[in-house]
RNA sequence: GCCGCUGUGGCGGAAUUGGCAGACGCACUUGACUCAAAAUCAAGCGGGUAAAACCGUGCCGGUUCGAGUCCGGCCAGCGGCACCA
């Protein structure tokens, strides 16, 4: 038979869609599999290679679990509110609903062509009304809770996307979505307390399987770090303020205090600080700066004494001066900290710089030359004098500071509460109302959803605001509480809202009184395996963790936790080695190949080109090796002859049948599919096959290249879908050979290959080694000092 | 700076608990078929040698009968976080 891809392809995705063997049951009695990959942004440029790999895992192993008979839910939607669209909108003057709708009927069109087995029945679409109506609903639902605050702040701001981002979206002071360097601007913002959860998502790592570097990226994400608060009196007066340190034994090596140029303190003290003028242009100076620029001058510390205030030691009373400096931060621990410069390389640069004293409490380092930031003694600490353990001495101190009610033990976390609104058009609108009266008020239930209005004009204001601003008729409206005069919300929520839990709504697409019915919520949920790209580990992952925490707290989920595994594919390199990108014109194209090659061999190459959770370079060559490879196959049907089993051929098939079972379950698509390829060579230099022999190879290969698996089927004579089969089983004493090739060893040197009975015992290997010609030559007239035999792996004669 | 990962032929990459390094694929070489090319098929393919010996998994040391794998110390690259107190 020959490899028809051009015609087969189309033939079988209609026919797999015509009977609908694709469609999850709700409710079913097979065991259940909820498989899930990361919907797509819609975008105008159409699927990417990438999107390919990204899929093609969970596709492999849906596939699979269908035929090991589970009920099977592998859904697809999009993901497509968002800026790309908005900012195309702009520049043609078309509406986004337009062009996202054009968009989705593209990738759709394109993943029927690989052959995806998506449930296309279960399509979600984030844009629509009947879906982010609950994305406001859980909104509403965090409000009530609390959970949703609004507060004036210095916020990341994109000038170019006219856009307020949150830190997520603004790592290395450059804006996600389009580079430009971000600049801070004073704004009112909405924020979730993403913070209340943080011990909950932390906790719950412990509860799913994740590859162990997502785990980590998650932990550093959140950083927790465990300390103390410790209160400091201004010196000569009653109030007190609050320092955390990671440290507080080292709280007798404080020689001066630190406060973030923002610090509060500072301005209601103005009138007794004698050198205001010089603080004021310190902090002019320092608004100027970017957060970036703030964090990369590193090397260069810079600060002014407060004059007319300083702070008391706790323990000591003895007076301590007080700096503003802009490496204290106001936004992480209390914006101040205490300073003790013989044990924090931070404070050490800052002492030297300005001639502070520094006073050693750990014996270990030489502060002449920097700070010892490592493990010892302590000394010059009074009750804390002779500790060598820092957990004791930590310990020590926080039961002396409670004891005098001075300080306590606290948690910090690197993790900030998420900024929630931005000014843009293309987003689901924030269901809130501001009434002179009453403040702020959310929009009722029964009012959701709050649709997104009609508008012309897509460009923010000058100051950055939403375009909604400019709706008279949507943002004028009546208070719900008091019935007077008021006006809405005019941001919209930030991309991350909808695909926070796009995969509840997968479970019950079409539901109108829930986001998803509790019933099939308890049938279907956790997700049983995830997979994605690992730059969502940190946002869109601990965005939808900590919502579906909260969901599950109010009790609208069955379980904590959303996912019980995550694995992450590799990217796709161009041909070149570096990462895709348009400018570089190394993009490779997925149908393309589709055309020129077929799905089945695109889908192969993705899975056999390398380690899947590795970045690998595309290479044409590699996916022409794929094609010979299933034209091989194909050509398998000329070579049947006989049912039941080849002796030559048994263990070799229970070897592969283990071999691919076990492989595809551990993300080891490449060693699977070269264990199919050692098959296939197999075959052919002995020359022939048995038909069930083939049934048994293609019902393995079916899940990777089901169309070609199907027209063999279908070839010889097999009835209904070979996608409907069940999966080959393989008898464990089967997968061992009769005679086992063992390499001998003279003294740890392989130097011969013996053939041995498979588990044989040690004297007879042992025997029919020293039977070699090679081993007996260099054994004899030696002594032996010792004979190691490993069954069915090594046998190593030790002389002298 | 901190955390994590990775270093294996010309290339992508294989290698259970330490047990025949280089599976499988690509590229390449030779041969068959062909007027010729492509395709296909067959053989070869880490370095080295006539054949052996010998040398080979980033570098240096260690443990072991035996190390790509374990331990100690470096080097290089990638990813993440980054004045986090």
């Amino acid at each position: 038979m020959r490899h028809e891809f051009r015609k087969i392809e189309p033939k079988w995705q209609k026919k797999w869609e015509e009977a609908g063997i694709f469609h999850a049951v709700d409710m079913d009695d097979r065991p259940k599999f909820y498989g899930l990959v990361e919907f797509p942004y819609p975008s105008g440029a159409g699927m990417h290679v990438g999107h390919i790999k990204a899929y093609s895992s969970l596709e492999v192993i849906s596939r699979k679990r269908r035929m090991e008979g589970y009920n099977v839910l592998f859904p697809i939607g999009f993901d497509a509110f968002g800026l790309p669209t908005e900012n195309y909108a702009i520049k043609t003057g078309e509406h986004p609903r337009k062009i996202t709708d054009e968009n989705i009927v593209k990738f759709t069109n394109q993943l029927k062509k690989v052959g995806f087995s998506f449930d296309w029945d279960r399509v979600i679409d984030t844009t629509d009304e009947d879906y982010y109506k609950w994305t406001q609903w859980i909104f509403l639902k965090m409000f009530d809770a609390g959970l949703v605050f609004r507060d004036t702040a210095l916020v990341n701001y994109c000038p170019s996307c006219k856009v307020v981002l949150s830190n997520e979206d603004s790592q290395g002071g450059k804006c996600d979505i389009c580079h430009s360097d971000i600049i801070q601007k004073s704004k009112d913002v909405w924020y979730l307390r993403i913070t209340q959860y943080a011990d909950k998502l932390l906790e719950g790592l412990d509860t799913v399987d994740y590859l162990p570097n997502i785990r980590q990226q998650q932990i550093n994400w959140i950083g927790k770090s465990t300390g103390a608060f410790v209160d400091f009196k201004l010196y000569g007066k009653e109030e007190s303020f609050r320092i955390y340190t990671t440290r507080p034994d080292t709280l007798f090596g404080i020689t001066f205090m630190v406060f973030a140029p923002e610090h509060p303190l500072i301005d209601k003290y103005a009138s007794e600080i004698t050198n205001m003028d010089e603080i004021e242009a310190y902090r002019d100076e320092c608004a100027k700066k970017t957060e970036f620029e703030r964090t990369q001058l590193v090397k260069d510390k810079t600060g002014v004494r407060i004059q007319g205030l300083s702070a008391a030691h706790p323990l000591t009373g003895k007076e301590i001066p007080i700096y503003i400096a802009d490496y204290v931060m106001m936004g992480y621990g209390t914006g101040a900290i205490m300073a003790v410069p013989g044990h924090d390389t931070r404070d050490y640069e800052f002492a030297k710089k300005f001639g502070l004293e520094i006073i050693p409490v750990i014996e270990g380092g030489n502060i002449e030359e920097a700070a010892y930031t490592g493990d010892g003694k302590m000394i010059n600490s009074d009750f804390l004098n002779g500790y060598t353990n820092k957990k004791d001495s930590i310990a020590r101190m926080i039961e002396e500071l409670e004891k005098l009610g001075v300080g306590e033990a606290g948690v910090q976390y690197k993790m900030k509460d998420w900024a929630f609104n931005r000014q843009r058009y293309w987003g689901e609108p924030i269901p809130i109302i501001h009434c002179p009266k009453c403040g702020v008020v959310p929009v009722p239930y029964e009012e959701l959803p709050l649709v997104l209005p009609q508008v012309e004009n897509f460009e923010p204001g000058q100051e950055g605001e939403s375009p909604l601003a400019k709706i008279d008729s949507f943002v004028n409206c009546t208070c719900p509480k008091c019935g007077g005069a008021a006006k809405r919300e005019t941001d919209t929520m930030p991309q991350w809202a909808g695909s926070s839990w796009y995969f509840l709504r997968y479970i019950d697409p079409h539901n109108n009184d829930a986001l998803a019915s509790m019933e099939k919520l308890k049938y279907w949920m956790p997700v049983d395996w995830y997979n994605g790209g690992m730059e969502h580990v940190t946002r869109h992952m601990i965005y939808s963790r900590f919502w579906h925490h909260f969901l599950y707290d109010i009790g609208a989920v069955n379980t904590p936790e959303p996912y019980a595994k995550r694995t992450a594919q590799g990217l796709i390199l161009g041909p070149d080695g570096d990462k895709m990108s348009k400018s570089k014109g190394n993009v490779v194209d997925p149908l393309d190949v589709v055309e020129e090659y077929g799905a089945d061999v695109l889908r192969t190459y993705v899975l056999f080109m390398g380690d899947y959770g590795a970045a690998t370079p595309w290479s044409e060559n590699s996916v022409k090796g794929c094609k010979r490879f299933l034209e091989r196959v194909a050509g398998l049907t000329d070579i049947v002859s006989g049912e039941g089993v080849t002796p030559e051929l048994e263990t070799k098939f229970h070897k592969t049948i283990k071999k691919v079972s076990n492989d595809l379950e551990d993300t080891k698509y490449n060693t699977a599919i070269a264990a199919l390829m050692g098959l296939l060579n197999d075959i052919y230099a002995k020359g022939s096959l048995t038909k069930d022999e083939l049934v048994t190879y293609i019902k393995l290969l079916c899940p990777i290249a089901p169309h070609i698996c199907e027209e063999i089927w279908e070839n010889i004579g097999g009835e209904g879908f070979l996608s409907l089969t069940s999966w080959p089983q393989y008898d464990e004493n089967k997968t061992v050979d009769a005679l086992v090739q063992v390499g001998a060893q003279v003294n740890g040197k392989v130097r011969s290959v013996v053939e041995l009975p498979a588990d044989c015992e040690k004297d007879e290997a042992i025997r029919l080694t020293l039977e070699d010609a090679k081993i007996k030559s260099l054994v004899e007239g030696k002594k032996i000092v010792k004979e190691i035999y490993v069954p069915n792996k090594i046998v190593n004669i030790v002389v002298k």
